[in-house]
DNA sequence: AAATAATTTTAGACAAAACTAAAAAAATAA
DNA sequence: TTATTTTTTTAGTTTTGTCTAAAATTATTT
């Protein structure tokens, strides 16, 4: 596996994440995402083309190939492991490893990070509850749902949640809400998308549709 | 405090070393040691003058200033943390983490390395025996000699060793030397300036003087 | 279908960090 | 004290990654 430069590898990884949810990517979605300009995508876009992680075509949006998958999972296996690490052995809270994530994902030893991997014990998800990459770029792709789409009645559990703010988190902890908890849906109501949900024996309360949309459950 | 690049840092760093050693460093051996060209030298030496981290008037030479040191011991406390936690936590050898340090110390968040200092539980020196600055940049200067300078039938602790090569770890380990052992020069023989050591009550044996001067001992 | 709007690409510029080759200055030898 | 050698700096390129402004293409309205 060839070495990619920073830039390289935050164009390939936001790439990724893109495509998860809507197949092609745009020139201006990734410039967004990215916090960069439209010009500054398309040039990015022709070298990885060059170097055949990508698949473009002028005007026609992108996807990486088979080759730029791989390489997507190994900067997000850095940046998982690396986020476990901080929220496990540092005590870092929730919302401040991705930041920290963010720069160490760069730093590609591959025997680093397979000590790491070990050290660590092998986590299956990283602090988010996004599930991390093993060293061949195996990745487990669980069918979790959002919590708005959720039967009345079933039981789930909390296995992701998208945003990743303080904010976000301070409700959540409030809530008693964490990645693993029980959650059952009562009540679903139609004037502002609420919903009221218990964890096992305690009394219901409510969610708003903002927090639900950002909760992913693992419905089995 | 600032931030600066990673090239910026490497010079930084290279100049603090090289200085302890020579005063004044020029721009020669700062090429040589970074295995760049003399002109790049020059030119990143008027930036880092710009930037007041550096004292340099043309065909001079050069020292950091104040603010120079500050950021350089900022940057060593961060390869050598790195380079513990490589050690004893990712199980490296002792000629492996310096490499992979090199890349992790340009990751510089403030919480992470205090924090990191936090978990290993604030070591006073890395895996080669030199000392680790403090948060606050505060640095143990013992005063240590080369071994060669030892007098004869005193003991004193082995502290660093200034080689950090596969093949000097597989000689000292052969002959059971390590950061902390207790040695004792019995003989110095003026023929190849080699010399006989003892440590403890075990039987002399003989160490030569390429090895000798690459060994730093703490006498008291 | 033509006009208008939005998106994407191209062209040209710039900053950082490196290099080579030539000029300038300093150190050393004759 | 000249002449020669070594060291250092300058001048001019190159590569990577970014940007703005203008042109080209595609999408949406009227
Ligand atoms: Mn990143
Ligand atoms: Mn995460
Ligand atoms: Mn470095
Ligand atoms: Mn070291």
């Amino acid at each position: 596996m060839l070495n990619y430069s920073t830039s390289e590898e935050n164009y390939i990884k936001a790439i990724f994440h893109l495509q998860r949810q809507d197949g092609t990517v745009t020139t201006n979605e990734l410039a967004n995402e990215l916090k960069t300009k439209p010009a500054s995508v398309t040039d990015m876009m022709k070298k990885l083309k060059v170097k055949k992680l990508l698949n473009y075509q002028p005007y026609q949006g992108f996807r990486l190939t088979n080759e730029g998958n791989k390489v997507a999972l190994g900067i997000i296996r850095r940046h998982r492991l690396w986020e476990y690490f901080l929220a496990e052995k540092l005590k870092f809270s929730w919302d401040e490893v991705h930041e920290v994530a963010e720069d160490l994902e760069h730093v590609s030893n591959k025997k680093l990070i397979d000590k790491l991997d070990e050290f660590l014990g092998f986590p299956r998800t990283d602090p988010h509850g996004d599930p991390i990459p093993d060293a061949n770029g195996r990745i487990e792709m669980s069918k979790k749902i959002c919590l708005t789409e959720m039967e009345l009645n079933t039981i789930a559990i909390v296995s992701s949640v998208s945003d990743q703010s303080s904010e976000i988190l301070e409700l959540l902890e409030h809530k008693k809400i964490a990645i693993g908890t029980k959650l059952e849906v009562k009540k679903k109501f139609d004037f502002d998308n609420s919903m009221e949900v218990k964890i096992g024996r305690q009394p219901a309360f409510t969610i708003s549709n903002q927090l639900a949309e950002n909760i992913f459950v693992l419905s089995n």
